[in-house]
DNA sequence: CCCGTTACCTACTCCGGGTAAGTTACCCGC
DNA sequence: GCGGGTAACTTACCCGGAGTAGGTAACGGG
């Protein structure tokens, strides 16, 4: 098997391992034996464990980015930006769920991973600053950054919350998410105190 | 020593020391080590190191709780509990940055500590849902749920952002934070859509 | 047919989580 | 004061899994 191709098999194989098990109770023999090959052609490829499940994170996490970019640039209108952002997002853990979750549900560990998972994150951050700075452009940068970590943060953790919940479509998520940070809990407030 | 102080003391340790190395990367030995102790006593108390980490993260969730759940306590108007509670819990957080951080940022692994960490997380949505429905009623049950994942998972990514920013206070984090649940982006969107 | 390269394996080392069995020190009733 | 029970503690070990050294087998070009 050529080079290129074993390392795409690897990967794979690693994704699946990884999200059966976690990255802990993952050991380098199991991904090796069900590669049908020995440890050490792992780490001739991936030079350690780590470096495996960054590879791993690596892969997916361009594939995110891709999704949602992707969707994104189909919108037009600012709210529609944000809804297909939403809906890619969602969707994607969703269909990726048995890997992807570990990565925003199981933690991990190694320091050179969580860099790596920090860099993807500024990524997708990047790409949601642009579009609050470019749709509400009177917005101080402090806040756009801010803002910025909240979202991300909020969108985690609902996808996280989403996959223990059958019942919450990845729709239903996306909209939770673009009300939410539409107008926040005001709709809510309005009628009782007028506050909004 | 007395068993209860050695605890105190092994879990004193232990907090400091994840927090220096992270959790995969401090070995039991260190601990035992810097306790004075030999690593069997801290296998009596703890049963391992998932345990160890645990209870180190149940201190300090229960910590965390108490301090957010008193601020809040002290609040009448809504818009108040909403601000008092952020600013207890950014407060704690950067008051405990050097442990807390850790649970947080790293990640983990073991799959019990995660459990823990979601019961811990479930008592703080308690909180936040019992807020949300005392006062926005007109929510649907749902939307509530979906909220309170969408409120916790913002505030830990903003925390975490903060720790990292030592010209952002706790008060400026409870700010953004109290802002966006209020109204989202429409106050920065309103005056160019007049969507709000 | 030889030689270099490339994919690959066997057989190890080493570290760290976890444990078995023993040792000291203290406290109690006699 | 002295057996004896118990509770804090130790040394010395096992074992699994990460990571490695060094060797083999097949293939492609001259």
């Amino acid at each position: 098997m050529s080079r290129a191709e074993r390392r795409r098999q690897m990967l794979d194989v690693a994704e699946q391992v990884f999200g059966e098990r976690g990255y802990q109770a993952t050991s380098m023999d199991e991904i090796a034996d069900r590669c049908g090959v020995s440890k050490p052609m792992l780490y001739e490829h991936f030079g350690s464990k780590d470096g495996l499940l960054l590879a791993c994170m690596r892969r997916s996490k361009t594939e995110l980015f891709e999704v949602t970019q992707k969707a994104m640039a189909q919108a037009t209108d600012p709210a529609d930006i944000l809804w297909r952002g939403m809906v890619a997002y969602f969707g994607f853990v969703e269909s990726h769920s048995a890997s992807f979750a570990m990565i925003l549900r199981e933690p991990i560990g190694p320091p050179e991973t969580m860099k790596a998972l920090d860099e993807a994150r500024a990524q997708q951050s990047g790409l949601i600053a642009g579009v609050l700075t470019t749709f509400v452009p009177d917005a101080p940068a402090d806040v756009v950054a801010a803002y910025t970590q909240i979202i991300m943060g909020a969108s985690e953790r609902l996808a996280q919350w989403q996959t223990g919940r059958p019942d919450v479509t990845a729709e239903d998520a996306a909209r939770y998410m673009t009300d939410f940070c539409w107008s926040g809990l005001s709709p809510y407030i309005a009628d009782r105190k007028g506050t909004g």
